[in-house]
DNA sequence: TGCCTGATTGCCT
DNA sequence: GGCAATCAGGCAA
């Protein structure tokens, strides 16, 4: 399918997001993508929705990491290429959506937790009941559900397949905040969930934050 | 082969 | 605030 260089978004001018801007370390690509979007090219349309929550998964001495005990057929593609897709089943029903990042083989990824939908509302407004827009997108099983991600994509490359990153060719101004990451039993102490200060979209409201 | 747990969500009290 | 839903991977036996 042919791929538009250049796209608009929210009234802001994109363009994709190429290899080398996931193969940096993995807390710069994350506060990276802040602001990016993230992209379905489905059959009939597109969803897309702007990041505003993200968390690091570190290469080595990070417990809360798939990657910490090794390579496995669950998270092989978190050991592929930056710019990869690595999407996986959580609690037997929800879907999660990371970005691989850094070397072949480190097992570094960026988890995205929350968007503020932008493109193709509608569609994702028939695939979750809420009643508010801002639940659409607000947690990571969640916007995985919204724009219809599950395993089918992992392992699909972020700079040529269906699912892809945006950036903004002027960048906005939004305020990095930063907390402990969500949901861990193990390397929960560490500060590596970033997320846009004071955006409704944000999956909740976090303890230990620094601006 | 069997048991336990998890990068979550939504419903129930 | 508590907890069930639901299943594949990982590990013990």
């Amino acid at each position: 399918m042919a791929t538009p260089a250049r796209v608009r978004l929210d009234g802001v001018e994109h363009r994709r997001a190429p290899r080398a801007f996931f193969a940096g370390s993995t807390v710069d690509v994350a506060r990276a993508l802040l602001g990016g979007v993230l992209l379905h090219r489905e059959e009939d349309g597109i969803t897309a929705g702007r990041i505003v929550e993200v968390e690091a998964y570190l290469p080595r001495d990070d417990p809360g990491s798939h990657s910490f005990r090794g390579e496995t057929p669950r998270n092989a593609s978190m050991f592929g290429r930056a710019g990869t897709a690595y999407v996986y089943l959580i609690y037997g029903m929800h879907h999660c959506v990371n970005v691989v990042t850094g070397d072949v083989g480190s097992g570094e990824a960026v988890l995205l937790r929350a968007l503020e939908p932008v493109a193709g509302v509608e569609r994702m407004r028939a695939r979750r009941a809420v009643e508010r827009d801002r639940d659409l997108c607000r947690g990571p099983g969640r916007l995985a559900q919204a724009l219809a991600i599950d395993v089918a994509l992992d392992r699909t490359d972020l700079v040529r397949g269906p699912l892809s990153i945006w950036l903004p060719t002027s960048a906005r101004e939004h305020t990095i905040a930063t907390s402990t990451r969500i949901g861990l039993s193990k390397g929960a102490e560490l500060p590596l969930r970033f997320f846009v200060a004071g955006s409704p979209h944000v999956s909740r409201n976090a303890r230990g934050l620094r601006a």
